[in-house]
DNA sequence: GTGTTACATTCGCTAACGCAAATTCATACC
DNA sequence: GGTATGAATTTGCGTTAGCGAATGTAACAC
């Protein structure tokens, strides 16, 4: 309930590369579990266990939808926080490696063909969409 | 030198209470260490140590003043990340507990009288010069 | 039912964090 | 010189965070 605490979670959440790459492609439109495997390239357990640490900071939700899980990001109780995390996830995509997680879902979201992992995944609906297909 | 390394950084730094305290103090100007053991009511190694935490993460800047050493905060690499952080620190005012530490601080700068603790002390200069003396 | 897919969680492990207590360092004063 | 003051650092300890590896669970296909 304090101001306080609410950030200390906030940064606490913020406090990872990991979970900075996961809010950089959450900002572009609801995905599932699989695309975050597949464009960071880390192993599912890990990709988890930072989503878990994100839902439990109140940042992210999410949706069952058949096997797959999708995540989103969620309104923040304080507005004020709310423009704050917008303008941070602005900063974020002045990164190399952030531009190139963007460039690769967006990639993936216009591609005919995916890899095996991906395939059967239901396509992401981009907030803004990118590039041409491949 | 990669933003995203120098978020990280900086969320680091903010994920904890004591070093939000200090740097909601120090958004009124410059302090020396005293002044925070007195208003925060913490021991002084402690606040020694969260002090250097912030200026690792280059966030604060310090001063040798005679005995005394005074902190402010520093810019930040980015203009961005400036930005940012003020909004962080506007914020930051909205909770009871930093607005009695602004109080207290204010307090103190204006006291006829002051804590033994602090009473040596050079008198700090705000920048935004609060309420009556007592 | 069995098996598979998509995701979550648990189990050890190591590294980092935060703390209190004690110590050390630097400056000022006598 | 010696002492006192303001601040930084070290030491030891409990807690937490992050990791890989393995295991668990829920939904679909058959």
């Amino acid at each position: 309930m304090p101001i306080k605490r609410n950030l200390e979670r906030l940064f606490q959440a913020l406090a990872d590369g990991t979970r900075l790459r996961l809010l950089n492609l959450l900002a572009e439109g609801e995905l599932c579990v699989c695309y975050f495997v597949e464009i960071l390239g880390e192993p599912q357990p890990k990709i988890s266990r930072h989503l878990a640490y994100l839902r439990r900071a109140g940042l992210v939700e999410t949706r069952r939808d058949g096997k797959w899980i999708h995540y989103r990001i969620g309104e923040l109780e304080s507005s004020a926080l709310g423009e704050t995390l917008e303008q941070i996830l602005g900063i974020l995509k002045l990164d190399p490696q952030m531009q190139r997680d963007l460039r690769a879902l967006r990639t993936a979201c216009c591609a005919v063909r995916l890899p095996p992992s991906i395939a059967d995944a239901p396509r992401p609906v981009l907030a803004n969409p990118g590039s041409r297909a491949s």
